[in-house]
DNA sequence: ATCGATGCAAAGCGTTTGCAGGGGT
DNA sequence: ACCCCTGCAAACGCTTTGCATCGAT
């Protein structure tokens, strides 16, 4: 469905290579999360993966999304709010998130990660950081509000 | 420090029309929160009024910060981190934050929330949202990267 | 045989809640 | 008197960790 989304293969050849092995458990976390488009919690890549493998734990799922995250495979989303569980996003690039405020879902944007954005933004600040010695390694963008309200498969946090 | 921190009046009376008692506890809670720059966890602030209020507790300084909050004297900025604290900022309006990776900190930028951002950035993204039935209604940017260094004074999240 | 990964249970951390006591209007 | 607020403690949700077992090289 995603470009940026890699088979197998890739994702095997990226935990090799960090020294991190392929397991059936690690694959079928990521198949599960690049499955979906509302980029679910740790919990709910839990639940989607049971019936392929029952015997899975939650904490092998955690284990699994950090050595995915570890290698690029996986990106997680900081909660929306404090105590809130964290989302997961089977892209391998950067882009923008939107939000919805109801459901908590997040969706991609089709926009691309921008290393120029601050300076085409706003060049006085990128100027004034700078100046002031901070050294932007990167930036996160998210728009917010309410996405169309669906008949079913809805989902409160 | 800034121009858009309020005094105790604005406060009181902020609250008082929500109903809501402007208490010693939320009133040292907000003026210590307005006396930090780089936004503190609830955690440093209930360490911060100590001093001053050696009998409050840790839950009332989170009620106090919900109370800041709903009259829209402060902001909760979200963790950065899943299960990380999440931080508070005695600004009423909007404006952009950067992150420090390092410490945690976060530092305000010299500039204003844009209603018109999406389209300034990416006319095409803001037309197809309103395609899909996204409503936008809000946005949140922030950069992070790497404060310079402090000798004194640093914190680790 | 080695070394990492799994799965279970328990701990950890930030946050919220229940509730009795207290204070302002 | 009323109602909100405080402060203590306990509960809660999400995530991580300790540890014995398992499995692949």
């Amino acid at each position: 469905m995603n470009s940026t989304r890699l088979g197998h293969d890739a994702v095997s050849d990226a935990l090799g290579t960090a020294g991190l092995r392929p397991t059936p458990q690690r694959l079928a976390v990521y198949d599960q999360l690049a499955a979906m488009d509302d980029h679910p919690t740790a919990a709910e890549v839990f639940q989607a993966v049971r019936p392929r493998l029952p015997r899975i734990s939650l904490a092998t799922v955690y284990k699994a999304l950090e050595a995915l995250a570890a290698v690029g495979a996986v990106d997680r989303l900081n909660p929306a709010a404090a105590g809130g569980p964290a989302r997961y996003d089977a892209r391998g690039d950067h882009h923008y998130h939107f939000r919805c405020l109801r459901t908590g879902a997040i969706h991609d944007l089709p926009t691309r990660y921008d290393p120029a954005l601050v300076e085409r933004l706003d060049p006085a600040l990128a100027d004034d950081l700078r100046r002031r010695g901070f050294q932007v390694t990167g930036y996160r963008l998210e728009l917010f509000g309410y996405q169309p309200s669906e008949p079913e498969g809805e989902r409160r946090e």
